[in-house]
DNA sequence: TTGAAAGCGCTACCAT
DNA sequence: ATGGTAGCGCTTTCAA
C-alpha cells in the first residue's frame, strides 16, 4: 500500500515509521541477520507499507561500490553480441548489479565517449567488445583501475582480463575442416569496416592453414558497405568474377555466408557440390531447421556471463587464476560444406 | 596528463588546482557561459590535467536528475528488440543520457524485479517492451511519477506513453495481401510462449480479415519449445499434417518462417508455387540478398528513437501531443508469396 | 561573475 | 543488537 507522496519515500522516513534508526533500516536491507528478528520484521513492514525503495546512487555514493557494470558494445543490431549481453545481464542481476549499456558503432572516438561517461558512473567493472582502443582510452582505463574485460578476442596484452577465443585459431581450424573435404581453391568474404579486426584475425588463420598446406590457394575479398547480406553476395560475385575456379568460401559472419549463399543460388550454382560455403557465429538461422549452413559457433552467452563473474570475483577479492579466459570455438559442420 | 592518485579526483581537488570553488567548477561543467571565459579556461585546464571525471552519482543525488533511462527489455537474443536498443541508447548518448538495460526473459516475475531495481537508481524515464504487467508492477510504475514507454505495441491504457504499432493491424495487413495474392487456405504459426501476446494480436487480425472476407480459411497452430526455427518447422508439419490443402502461412516471426520454409524444402514443396510462407520483422536475414522472404517491416530503431525524445522531452516540460505513437510497419512482397 | 553553506540519501565508523 | 556522527561528491540556494 504505497503511500502517494509526490516524491520518494527516504530511509529516513522507514526508520521513523519503525521506531529505528536509520542504520537499522540500512542494516535490515544490506544484512539482516545483524538485525533481529522482531526489530527486522517491524522494518520490513514499514518498507513495505511506504513503498520504500531504496536509492542505490545515495548508497554507492557512500560505500564506493556502484553495483553497476559498463558495457561498451559496438552495436547489438547484427546479433553477433546480443547473446554475449543477455548473458552477462544475466549473471549480474543474480548478483545485485545492474547493467549500463553504450554502444560505438565499431568507432573509437565513440568508444572513448562511452568510456569516459561511464566512468563517470565509477562502474564496478567495464566490459569492452572491442580490443582495439584508442591510447588515451586505455590509458584512462588502465589509471581508473576497474576492473576491465575485453570479450571475444583474447589480446596478448589485454588492459585487465580477456575472455573469448582465438578468432585466428577458428579460422584455422574452418580451414582444415575445409580441407578435409577436399576443397583447394578456397576464398575468404570479410568487411571492410572497422569491425574487420576480428575478421582479419579469422582470415590469418585460414591464409595460413592454407598455405601451408601446400595443396590449397586462398584469396580474400571484402565488400564496404551495404547490409551484411548484399556484401556476402557482393563478394561471392567478386570471387567468382575474378576467380571462377573457386570451389570454397569462408565468410567472416553466418549474415555475409547467408549473401553468398543467396548470390550462389542466383547463379544456379549447388552448393555444396559446385561450391562450398561456410560462415561464422552459428546464428539461429544458421542452424538445423535454418539455413543448415558450416559454420563456428562461438560461447556467446558464456562470455558475458565468465566476463561478468570476473568482475564480481575481482571485486570480492579474489584473484582470477588468469588474466585470459580461453573459452573456445567449435566448427559446425552441415550441409553447405 | 592524469595523475594517478589510486583513487578518483574530486571536483574540490580541480577546484583547488584552478585556484577557484568547487561551485565554478560546477558551472564549467554544466553551465559554462555562466563563468568568464579566463576562469573557464583555468578551470577546463587543471581537469584536464588532472584527469577529472566528475561523479555523476553524487550530481545526480543533488540535482535529482540522474541522467539514467532504464530498458526492461525481454530479450535482446532473437534480434527482435536489438534495433530498438540500439536507437534508443543512440538518442539517450545524444542527450547526454545513459541507458540502464534488463531482461526479463519474458518474465512478468522478473519485470517486476527489474523495474524495482531500476527505480534504485531513480531513472529519468523508463522503457519496457511488454505491454502486459503484474498489478504491482504497473501500480508501482505509476505511483513512481517517471516517464514511461511502453514500445513495440499500442496498448488502449497506456501506463504513461506508447511508441509502437499495431501488431492487429499487420496481421490483418498481410491477410489482405495474402488474400490478394489469391490464398484461400492459410495457416498462422505462432509460438506458445509467453512471449505470444504481440502474436495474438496479430493472429487475431489476421484471423479477422479471412473471416469477414468469406472466401477463405483460418488454421492456427503453436510450437511451444525448441529454438524458434524449430517451432517454425514444426508448425508447419503439425499444419501440413492436419490440413494438408494449406496454401499460405503467415508466420508471427520471420526465424518461425524460416523454420517453416526449411520444413517445406524438407518435404518437397516449392515456396510459393505450393505453400506461400510470410514472416514478420523484416530481419535482415529475411532480405533480398538473404531469404527474399515476404515480411512485415516494423521501425525497430525508430521505436527506440522515439521513445527516448519522450523521455527527454517530458522532462524538459514539454507535453507530448499524445500519449501515443504509432509508427506503423509496412508489408514487404518478396519471393515467396 | 563568484563563493559559502547546506543538504541530497545513504553507509562507515565507532560507541554503547 | 542498535544508534550517533560524519561524510561520500556534487548542486542548490542565497549572498556578495
Amino acid at each position: 500500500m504505497a503511500i502517494e507522496t509526490g516524491g520518494w519515500v527516504t530511509m529516513g522516513e522507514v526508520a521513523e515509521r519503525a521506531g529505528v534508526s536509520k542504520i537499522t533500516v540500512s542494516r535490515v536491507l544490506r544484512s539482516p541477520d545483524k538485525v533481529k528478528q522482531e526489530t527486522r520484521e517491524r522494518v520490513r513492514a514499514a518498507i513495505a507499507e511506504l513503498g520504500y525503495v531504496p536509492d542505490e546512487a545515495a548508497g554507492g555514493l557512500s560505500s564506493r561500490r556502484s553495483r553497476i557494470v559498463g558495457a561498451v558494445i559496438s552495436t547489438l543490431a547484427g546479433s553477433t553480441f546480443a547473446s554475449t549481453v543477455d548473458g552477462l545481464g544475466d549473471r549480474l542481476r543474480q548478483n545485485g548489479h545492474q547493467l549500463l549499456l553504450a554502444g560505438t558503432d565499431y568507432s573509437s572516438a565513440r568508444e572513448a565517449d562511452a568510456v569516459a561517461a561511464m566512468l563517470g558512473r565509477r562502474p564496478d567493472g567495464l566490459v569492452l567488445t572491442s580490443t582495439t582502443h584508442r591510447d588515451d582510452t586505455r590509458r584512462t582505463l588502465e589509471a581508473s583501475r576497474i576492473p576491465v574485460v575485453e570479450i571475444w578476442e583474447l589480446p596478448v596484452d589485454p588492459i585487465g582480463y580477456a575472455v573469448g577465443f582465438s578468432n585466428r585459431d577458428a579460422g584455422a581450424a574452418m580451414a582444415r575442416h575445409l580441407l578435409a573435404a577436399g576443397r583447394r581453391r578456397m576464398a575468404f568474404i570479410g568487411t571492410a569496416g572497422e569491425d574487420d579486426r576480428r575478421g582479419r584475425l579469422r582470415y590469418d588463420g585460414f591464409a595460413e592453414v592454407l598455405e601451408q598446406s601446400g595443396v590449397a590457394e586462398v584469396r580474400a575479398t571484402a565488400a564496404a558497405s551495404g547490409t551484411q547480406t548484399a556484401r556476402g553476395a557482393r563478394g561471392l560475385a567478386a570471387v567468382l568474377e575474378r576467380w571462377p575456379d573457386t570451389d570454397a568460401v569462408f565468410c567472416s559472419s553466418d549474415t555475409l555466408a547467408l549473401g553468398a549463399l543467396s548470390e550462389a543460388r542466383r547463379r544456379g550454382l549447388t552448393v555444396p557440390e559446385d561450391i562450398a560455403i561456410a560462415g561464422f557465429g552459428d546464428f539461429e538461422f544458421a542452424g538445423e531447421f535454418g539455413l543448415g549452413l558450416t559454420t563456428v559457433r562461438v560461447p556467446g552467452p558464456d562470455i558475458g556471463e565468465v566476463a561478468a563473474q570476473l568482475i564480481l570475483d575481482v571485486n570480492a577479492g579474489l584473484e582470477p587464476p588468469s588474466r585470459t579466459v580461453d573459452l573456445g570455438f567449435q566448427v559446425i559442420a552441415r550441409a553447405t560444406t
